[in-house]
This record gives C-alpha cells, sequence and structure tokens, in this order.
DNA sequence: CAATGTGGATAGTGTAACTATCTGCTATGG
DNA sequence: CCATAGCAGATAGTTACACTATCCACATTG
C-alpha cells in the first residue's frame, strides 16, 4: 500500500501523514526505490492510534511522540503510564514556596499511608504537588482534606486497570493497550464522573 | 487597587490581565474616571481562578470564560459542570457510524443500569460516546467491558465529589468549589491514577 | 509515453494565547 | 502647578502548534 490508500484507510490526508512522518510518530514505509516505499496495514493502526491519542486523548505531538517511543522500545510498562501525564509545569512564581512545601508533605503523607513509591522528581508527582498547591492558594481545600478516600478510588481504578490488561497476547499489545486505557481512560471516565455528578446532584438538591 | 497591584498580587501581567478583561474572563474594575478604574480583592481571587482552570485544569480561554459566566449567572449547578467538559468533536467521518451505533447503545444501557439521565445531545454523552467508539474502532474493548465497574466508581467518585459541598457558606462558594472540584479534579485524579497504576504495576509484574 | 502518483523538502496558513506599542488622560510628589 | 510616572483602552505584533500547500525529480501504470 502506498501514501493514498494509506491516507484513505486511516481518514488521515496526506499531507498530515507526512508531517507526522517527519514528526516521528510514524514510522517510515518499506523502501522499494529512490522515492517510493509501501506501508503496511500496522501503519494504519498507529495512524489511527496517533489520532485517538491526539484528538480524544488530548496529547500534544511531542507527547504522542514519546509515548510511542516508549511503547516502541518495550520499555517497562509503569515507566511508559507516566509519559502520558500532560505536564503542567506552572508558570515561575506563580505558586508560592509555602503552599509547594504544604503539598509536598501532603503527597508524601499520602503515598507513606498508601504504600505508593514516590520519587520528588518524577513528573506524576509533580504534577500532582503542584495541582494541591494550586487547590491551597485557591482556599479550596476541601478537596484535599478527601486527598486519602479519593487515592483509595485511585488504588481501585488501577486493579481495575491492571485486570483489563490480563490474557493479551504479547507484550506490545499490553503495552499498547495500558497507554491506550490510561490515555482515553482518562477522558471516559472524567465523562462518566460528568454524569454520575449529574445523577447525584439531582438527587441531593432536587436540581432540575 | 489599579492595574500594577492587582499584577503584582495576582502574578499575571498587565498586558495578560488587559487580555483577560476583554475576553470577559475578568470583570471590569469599578470606574473612577473617564480612564482610571479600581480593583478589589475579587478581582485578584478570580484571576488565582481563571489561572488555575487554564494552566491546571487546561482550559481553553472561550472554556472559562463559559464557565465563569454560568458561575456568575448562579445557574443550576450540574448545568455548570457539564460546561467544563472538554469538548472532542471527532473530525467528522473519523469514527464509522458502525461505532457509533454500537457505542451509544453501550451508553444506553450502562445509563439504565445506573439510573443516570442521560440526553443524547449532552456534550457530556457526545463526549463519552465518542471515546467509546474511537476504543471500539481501535480494538481495545477490555476498557469497555469494564465499563460498568468504570462507572460504579464513577459514582463513588461522585458521592465524593458532593459530600465536599457541604457545609460550604453560600451558593456562589458552593458553585465555585463544585467547578474546581470537577476540573482541577480530573488533574488531580489522573495523577493518583497514574502513582496507583506503578504501584499495582510493580506488585503484579515485578516491574523494576 | 503521457498522465497521474510519490517521497522529501520547504514554505505557508490558521488559531490560540498572549505581548507590545501607542494615545490621550490622570494622579501625585516637589 | 507642573513634570513625571501610571492608567485604560485600542490596535497591532509575536510565538507556538498543528497542520496544509507547493515544488521537484523520479516512478508507476494504463
Amino acid at each position: 500500500m502506498r501514501m493514498a490508500e494509506l491516507s484513505d484507510r486511516s481518514g488521515v490526508p496526506v499531507a498530515t501523514i507526512k508531517y507526522y512522518l517527519r514528526e516521528g510518530l510514524l514510522p517510515p514505509g518499506e523502501r522499494t526505490g529512490p522515492n517510493q516505499a509501501r506501508y503496511g496495514s500496522g501503519h494504519v493502526r498507529r495512524l489511527r492510534l496517533v489520532r485517538a491519542l491526539l484528538d480524544v486523548g488530548g496529547l500534544s505531538v511531542a507527547a504522542v511522540r514519546e509515548v510511542l517511543a516508549a511503547v516502541d522500545t518495550r520499555a517497562a510498562m509503569h515507566g511508559v503510564l507516566g509519559l502520558a501525564q500532560r505536564n503542567l509545569e506552572l508558570r515561575a512564581g506563580q505558586v508560592d514556596e509555602q503552599a509547594k512545601e504544604w503539598a509536598v508533605e501532603r503527597v508524601q503523607g499520602l503515598a507513606a499511608r498508601r504504600g505508593w513509591p514516590v520519587k520528588p522528581d518524577d513528573p506524576v508527582v509533580e504534577s500532582l504537588v503542584a495541582t494541591l498547591a494550586t487547590l491551597h492558594s485557591l482556599g479550596r481545600t476541601e478537596l484535599v482534606d478527601r486527598l486519602d478516600s479519593y487515592a483509595e478510588l485511585a488504588d481501585r481504578m488501577a486493579e481495575l486497570d491492571l485486570s483489563t490488561l490480563g490474557g493479551l497476547p504479547d507484550r506490545e499489545t499490553v503495552v499498547e493497550a495500558a497507554v491506550v486505557g490510561t490515555v482515553l481512560g482518562d477522558t471516559l471516565f472524567a465523562a462518566l464522573r460528568r454524569l454520575a455528578q449529574h445523577h447525584a446532584s439531582a438527587r441531593s438538591f432536587g436540581d432540575t
């Protein structure tokens, strides 16, 4: 299969496919001449995955590249998952040092109670700290007060996520399913949460 | 307080504050002359909220404007919450009609089992349908097979979310807390989920 | 063998979120 | 009371991102 067909089958314009090739989101086709190449069904699959991560997952092209590179090198799974995290380095000086220290303490306490492994320079931990610090500086700490309850839900969800990966044939499939499940899972769960909130809110407050 | 001080106290550049004023993310100051205005502590709070929704929540300026307009008009709470949803209208024709119908059926079945209120044209429902359809077209239906389990977690989380709003003084505070809790809550929970996954993955697979 | 397609390079487009400059007017310290 | 700095509002410019379009020399195909 060549460009035009790849484009047809994936629904991605030719110009965009070339862009993804340049950006390393899609491996080059098998060369058959100085300016010809052949693509396979793997390219179609990959293209669909890329579009899903971009459109539904909301990742940037750079983030998709990192994630896919990790998938391709068969990195350890937990290493891959952290990459999917949107890195939100708050603008310098936005959050005062005090709020951040407070947040770090919360996270360390939580991690100790849960038995979670936290390295301070893990981007996921930094994201968590930044979010807690922001909540603190907004004066909205109700959520932080229930951090342990949310963490327990997170643990259950992680169990569910893992159970999802059982029975998958090979390691590459497992890693890909983990990435998809995590990234699209965030979007999916956010929507479920909204519906559940709507339901619970209507029950509690009789909102129309 | 005037511009310079508002900028200092909020950490947002003057030019950016003017931009937010133009965009309607920040109400105008109290006029004291044809080209003078005064700002209060409410403006500082609002500015911090705007930055939190933009930076941590990842909302667009347009989305923040919608959410804040809803907060200001004291709309019914569940109406406000849906607005915070990132609307992901997949590129036309990206998902085939079959996958979408399949997804709609799943959502309707789920809603019936859970007692959730779903209107087909609700953007949250559309987001959910689009995500399920994408998972289907990727061939990754493991997650969809466990949709009920995820929905149950969503229900528990919604309970937790609601309990967070108890004891808040006035309606405006409740609505603001709901928005912050939902939007920043998504970010927060995503990070918790990653840490929990890492933990569970290490236990199950002995990944280093 | 002509028309169409191809890979690769390069340049252009559209949008979002700022950022900078300009212009009269205003407040204030000396 | 006036020089200087700051102000609000308007307008234009910038940067980053994700494409999108055009060229070119060569390949394939009817």
